[in-house]
DNA sequence: GACAAACGACTACACTTGTGGTCTAATTGC
DNA sequence: GCAATTAGACCACAAGTGTAGTCGTTTGTC
């Protein structure tokens, strides 16, 4: 429980490649991470540090390392960035962000807004954002280990 | 010319009120800020002079202060915040934004969203943001000054 | 003309962020 | 069993941010 903490560029991109492949040791995370990026293995340590003590991941002890895993959901965490962002920017104003975010894109990306207004509006589904689709087990040194139990 | 520079929290309440009212003095823009701020005149100093030093504001010297004016328009300093945003949070797709966007807002959000889009649509004005009527001349200290001439 | 008020310049200082290094203990390969 | 690798713990350091203080000069007021 709690309230997503605000993130730094720098840490969204290490909290993204979790959402797409589930829990992640920290020589995952430097494999996945944006490859603009050119950090050190040292980096994307730090980093994994920060993050859990900002709350934003959790880590179990698997072997003699760290196997990460977040703690919120993507939709919970753009949700809340989206939230702030908007407070930031727009006072809290839903109208003007609408507006100015409709006004300034371009022709086909209004289309497709409008595309996507309106498939949203027939299936009003959950779970747009991928799941972590988390098996339980984790294969690492030739062994398998129980996740979360 | 430039890029509006990247601002923080802080600084864009320091902005805002110059696009709704104007150039503005430093003790303007301390009465302005709003209360929640708890800032002291100092702080609000410092902020206008970290703004000056990133770019975002100039200023023009008014008898024997500052007259501080934004550099930007609203609708560029917003149209790069919300890109950058969405690049952070986003990795720059537009429609897991807008498909999120869409689904967590409350029915009458999104009901204000689709009318908003269906006047955005048939009147196709730019300008949505009062635009600073810089009148050119200002009031200070019993004078009237000419300003960017 | 003197003095207080106001202003800009410069300084401070703790916290966060971006980036990465050292040290030591555990693990693995041979 | 021992050396080489790898992991986590802890440290470093500059730039940016939030918040404000001091100092010297200008200016409005009496």
């Amino acid at each position: 429980m709690g309230v997503p903490p605000k993130l730094s560029d720098a840490e969204w991109d290490v909290l993204k490649p979790f959402w797409e492949q589930g829990p992640l040791a920290a020589r995952d995370v430097f494999a996945a991470v944006p490859q603009e990026r050119t950090w050190s293995y040292r980096t994307v340590k730090t980093m994994l540090s920060r993050l859990v003590a900002k709350g934003a991941l959790t880590y179990k002890q698997v072997g003699n390392s760290y196997l990460y895993r977040p703690v919120y959901s993507r939709g919970e965490m753009t949700r809340a960035a989206t939230g702030s962002f908007i407070d930031r920017v727009f006072d809290g104003a839903l109208r003007p962000f609408v507006a100015h975010f409709a006004e300034s894109i371009s022709d086909e990306e209004f289309a497709l807004l409008k595309s996507e207004i309106r498939a949203i509006e027939q299936r009003k589904r959950r779970e747009r954002w991928p799941i972590n689709s988390l098996s339980g087990w984790w294969q690492c040194r030739g062994r398998w280990w129980r996740l979360w139990a």
